[in-house]
DNA sequence: CCTTAGACTTGGACCAAAGTTT
DNA sequence: AAACTTTGGTCCAAGTCTAAGG
């Protein structure tokens, strides 16, 4: 195989860079896509004998099938949500008969087993797992061997989801090979299925990106394998995306324009659709689509809001015409939020809640699909999701050119971008539950902060200290004693301002998430250009992965680049 | 027009590996 | 080298949006 790819790799173009190919009109993704499938989930390995499984206080030796089901339940004990599911057909009518804890002890001790494992263990563990990324973590698109995102196909187990989820404790099934499908190009060397086994398809579709796709059994929906984000395939997709919302940057004041007109329309339907994209473009809110109810938790985004998730405050404190979000959004993360509008959007409000109960929708004449068929006409390209992209882009910039000063220090432009990002976290509404080591982690650095303050003072009282030396006795060693201890003193000072710069960006980012926003809502280009203007080494602001995934824009932008 | 399948992007938690301190 | 902390990769979804089909 090695060889194989080595000569499929010699006829690799070398151009310098690949974003700068040409790529096809007619809609194909690819020419060329080899790969060798994916790998599957490892078989059930059942449980030594004297691993005991109890029903109703009983011994019950289980198959294993019905054993590995046992075990998911078993690995599930310690966590604090309870699995409510009704159990399989047989015997086992009630999971509050069920005793797992011999498992539950089993794997916990497994756990432990594995901790402890010696380093020569943990390097043959190590080196089989380099073996298989090296064979099926990687593909060839055209003339490119690309890095795959997710080779690995998800092992059986317990459903959870997230939130609320009516289907919760489901059994996931195990995904063998009649279930894949494989996308590859007709010249390529076809991925083998596992030994006597069969792929249920193998096409030839260069106008998708995938490389396989299976179709899972909690929901029906398909899944994926794709590339990672570091590949030609993703990387252009994501610059295109980036372009669109600068096109959007042009003309978003013409559109505000008009809905702000459309707020006095006489159709509801227009007006309904002028205030949600409102509250899409100020509050950088989702579509919302419509969702099946009962196959997922109950969340919504903006064109899905319901009547009970807005209050209607004609005066609050100060203000006037304060609208109140309570509601859970995408992952059911809450979104709570309190905002004066304008009068209009007001009474807009009050006219769309008139007659309607709770569970009513609050934008009855409209749905995403209308309201994007309606922004694909006002700008080729858009949705509502780029109104996300834009705002979240176009607040980096300024926040950036508002908090940075030139002659700060590496670490204080550092937290200043932090602290720009953070505000595109918060726009965007990005939550993390606070690190369970928080406070800890808080108290360990206010203890260094301490620490460093009396060495601090130490230092200067020994600095004074040799002034006073030298200038009573005015000789060279004197002297060159100051000049150490002056030294002394301005890093420590340093050290002191990088700790409690360090311990302002922690406390401000307690339960804001970064990550999200830094990886798909900000154009790499702004942060790539703001590091080149501030001589910030781009290590600081993008780790490895994060320089690979946006290759494209430290390669493309100039100190100068403007979103 | 409405519904649904399909494709692709966006999302936070968790945990092991890497890094740092004791 | 053990213990502790931080980082970043993986996991496992849950969204958005387009297009095909009825």
């Amino acid at each position: 195989t090695s060889l194989n790819l080595l000569l499929k790799m010699s006829v690799m173009v070398l151009t310098s860079f690949r974003w700068e190919e040409e790529r096809s009109t007619d809609g194909s993704k690819w020419r060329f896509l080899e790969h060798n499938g994916p790998v599957f989930a490892p078989s059930y390995e059942p449980l030594p004998d004297k691993v005991k499984f109890f029903y109703d206080g009983k011994h019950m030796k289980l198959s294993p099938p019905a054993e590995e089901v046992a075990t998911f339940f078993a690995k599930m004990l310690d966590h604090e949500y309870n699995m409510t599911k009704k159990n399989e057909k047989s015997k086992i009518t009630d999971l509050n008969k069920c005793n797992f804890s011999q498992m539950n002890d089993y794997f916990k001790a497994q756990s432990e087993a594995r901790k402890q494992m010696t380093k020569e263990e943990k390097r043959k563990i190590k080196e089989e797992n380099e073996r298989l990324l090296q064979e099926y973590g990687f593909c060839i698109m055209d003339n490119h061997k690309e890095r795959i995102g997710n080779f690995r196909i998800e092992p059986p187990g317990l459903f959870r989801g997230r939130g609320d989820h009516p289907k919760m404790g489901m059994l996931k099934r195990r995904i063998r090979p009649e279930d894949i499908i494989i996308n590859c190009s007709k010249d390529s060397k076809q991925p083998k299925p596992p030994p006597g086994k069969k792929w249920k398809e193998v096409r030839h579709d260069n106008k998708v990106t995938w490389l396989a796709s299976w179709t899972e059994n909690i929901q029906g929906s398909i899944k994926y394998i794709m590339l990672n984000p570091s590949s030609r395939i993703k990387g252009e997709k994501d610059w295109q995306k980036y372009e669109t919302a600068r096109r959007l940057k042009k003309c978003v004041d013409r559109l505000r324009t008009q809905y702000r007109d459309d707020w006095k329309s006489k159709e509801m339907r227009i007006r309904q659709r002028a205030v949600a994209l409102y509250f899409i473009d100020k509050l950088a809110l989702r579509a919302g689509n419509e969702k099946e109810e009962g196959e997922t938790a109950d969340t919504v985004g903006c064109c899905s809001l319901r009547v009970e998730h807005i209050q209607l405050y004609p005066k609050m404190d100060e203000q006037e015409f304060v609208v109140e979000f309570d509601f859970l959004g995408k992952d059911s993360i809450r979104y709570y939020n309190k905002i004066p509008v304008e009068k209009r959007v007001f009474k807009n409000l009050q006219l769309f809640l008139e007659n309607k109960q709770p569970e009513d929708d609050l934008f009855d004449r409209l749905n995403t699909s209308i309201l994007n068929k309606h922004l694909q006409e006002l700008m080729d390209g858009l949705t509502a999701k780029v109104f996300r992209t834009y705002n979240a882009s176009i607040t980096l910039q300024q926040q950036l050119k508002e908090l940075t000063t030139s002659d700060d220090s590496i670490p204080a432009k550092i937290l200043s971008y932090n602290r720009a990002n953070r505000a595109v976290a918060i726009l965007c509404n990005h939550q993390r539950a606070p690190p369970k080591t928080f406070e800890k982690s808080m108290q360990n650095l206010q203890t260094k902060i301490d620490e460093k303050q009396i060495q601090l003072s130490t230092a200067r009282k020994q600095l004074k200290a040799a002034k006073a030396d030298h200038k009573a006795s005015h000789d060279d060693k004197s002297k060159k004693t100051v000049e150490v201890k002056r030294k002394a003193v301005q890093r420590i000072e340093e050290q002191l301002m990088k700790l409690q710069v360090q311990a302002t960006d922690r406390e401000e980012n307690k339960q804001i998430a970064l990550g999200t926003s830094k990886l798909n809502y900000l154009d790499p280009r702004i942060s790539v250009a703001w590091c080149k203007k501030y001589a910030i080494p781009i290590e600081k602001i993008y780790n490895k992965t994060q320089r690979e995934k946006f290759a494209w824009a430290i390669d493309m932008a100039e100190k100068d680049y403007v979103f």
